[in-house]
DNA sequence: TATGAATGAGCATTCATTCAT
DNA sequence: AATGAATGAATGCTCATTCAT
């Protein structure tokens, strides 16, 4: 009894599926829809629930059957992976974006503080940066992966630019990252996240 | 849902609770005894194994009935404040022996490290703080304020000393630490451990 | 998270355990009668609607939880093997009963037509034999080994006065047994049962 | 539940449904080819994978949605019983064909020979045979009726010429064949099919 | 007609909590 | 007071069947 495929690989789409080429057929387009509603409520409902919250309960949110759900993402995981998915691809997005910027070092922080800024009170967003910042050691692959190297090419900028202490490692940025947005997964106070942003940026720099 | 008191309100005794008189009669040493039998096992078992083990588990290791520990801890969640409750008060104790050293800066650095090196792997720590950490704006009372308090002091010398960044309050403290544990929750590395500190304490001392 | 341990390992005791020796506790009385209980309707149920009834339904008959079902078996398969262990106890015991008669070749047929005749309709029955026809060659242990050598010592016996072809082994034996029992499975026929059991009897006794 | 009218009743038809004339629209040749992928698809699957196979695993290895197999067998039972219908059908022609021989004892033997042959390890001839080996007592039709017949022919022969016992009936036959499956369902083991038929074969020849 | 998406009842199992002994 | 048995809501997941496209 193999694990069956989900609809799609969900490695190879993101949230930016508009295009999809000249994919696919007529029905797709229902199962598209049901595809994105089911993402889109399990981003809303894990960002404001937790992850613990049944597939049940995104089903109903849904309004859709619980098969519907796992049709499309045949474990709870994946449907978690899928919705991390998301959120690092907008963030790679944004990093990409970044990189053109004058100050490499500027540009640094600011992705830093793009990031808090999106993640305060996202307890998904929380779990997408904790998949890349817990267990440091596991090698990554496929978003995941970008996602790290989108990072890394902004520190290493920056730290050519000798903005960014050389001891610094991506790992290090994205436990720090996952850190953060932890803490601020329990206090959505603005105050507190630019004060804890601005400690990190500053350790960040290095000691003076 | 009317909770039930429990054999002793652990929150509402201040700091001196190390004993309340002489009083109990001659079977509270009894179930005193077993109180922190329950106590011990748990601090341990929560460490190692994570605040979802059952609580059948624990009544297991300490060698003794599900119902013993549900006598002296009528809810999981209350076992596991007490559980925090020891936790914060040796870091209490610890911190108030900080408090004499000479360098207030080192002090306080100190005492950060000191509870990073304790947390690491040990997932009822993690807890503790995230109980200090988490929701900030929560009023404390009992331990816990006295925990805040104590990191107060050592913040407050470090401040007057110039070696703490004046506009850091102590819930940005507590808030960064809970942060720091979570990710050493994820990653057991002594590397990744040091390099945080030492960002987050380089930040701290603020921007050169 | 390892497996939990039963209430009490299921291979050294039987249905017979009313005499208990000088054992349970007080409490235990409580939990023996359920246990049986639990034991008597899954026995029963089984035997009537076959394995694949959910356990829910055991626990309704039975007038429980489910939980009190899984606290006595941890898994459903536990309780089946449970049902399965009384059935061979029993048999086991017929067996080493026949031993002593006069006629070593009726001893042997005597007991085949026993089980046949016992296990008439008994879906639960035929399933404990299943654990020791089907799969001859894994190695049994426990009880299921027991009931095994209690039929070999009677086809042992029986081949050594000439009444069965020397060419068959107990686990032939075993295969045919539980063979004919799924057929009487389906088919609550006496006379057919009758004719099945002379011909296989027949079959054993050899060649003319 | 009103059962919705199959494509084709197949178990009204006679052994002559190999052609009901030429009769169907073209349409019909799509998907009789349909029909008959799945009915060979399924016959492997079920062979080989046992009955419990979801139907979206047969619609997928034949290459076809769900809903397509469902058209043409209402209901997963049906499905099976069409597979049924296929061994039978293969089975009574071999009987057909085994009739004609000089010896109509061995003819018998080797018909009973041939079922254990083709029937290890294929789970589903297995579960053919349990289909007329189970429920003695309900009056067949179509080609359960024909497969009957066909053994019966087999045996009578067998019967006259004083190969086989004469208090056998038919549907001892099927009885004991589905019997010796079942055992085969869970033994692949040539030696004990070669004894368990050995002994069934002397066994039907009645008492020396 | 073919497709495969949607449905939801069903199932094994876990665990916090209550309660009889 | 201690015990541990009983409870049952909750959860992740499967799969036969229906139905919209």
């Amino acid at each position: 009894m193999p694990k069956k495929e989900p609809l799609c690989a969900q490695d190879n789409r993101g949230s930016n599926s508009i295009d999809a080429g000249t994919a696919g057929k007529s029905l797709r387009a229902d199962a598209r829809r049901n595809r994105e509603r089911i993402l889109d409520v399990a981003t809303k409902v894990f960002a404001t629930e937790g992850l613990e919250i049944p597939i049940d309960e995104v089903a109903n949110r849904a309004g859709m059957g619980i098969g519907t759900v796992y049709r499309h993402f045949p474990t709870k995981e994946e449907l978690i992976e899928a919705v991390v998915f998301s959120f690092k691809q907008r963030l790679i997005e944004k990093a990409r974006g970044m990189l053109g910027q004058d100050d490499p070092g500027q540009a640094f922080f600011n992705f830093l503080s793009l990031i808090v800024r999106e993640g305060r009170g996202n307890k998904a967003l929380i779990a997408a940066l904790a998949r890349s910042g817990a267990d440091i050691h596991r090698p990554l692959s496929g978003i995941s992966l970008d996602f790290q190297n989108a990072i890394g090419e902004l520190l290493n900028c920056a730290q050519q630019a000798g903005s960014v202490r050389n001891d610094i490692q991506v790992t290090d940025i994205t436990a720090i990252l996952f850190s953060v947005m932890r803490t601020l997964e329990y206090n959505d106070d603005s105050g507190l996240s630019e004060r804890i942003l601005s400690v990190v940026c500053d350790g960040l720099r290095g000691r003076c």
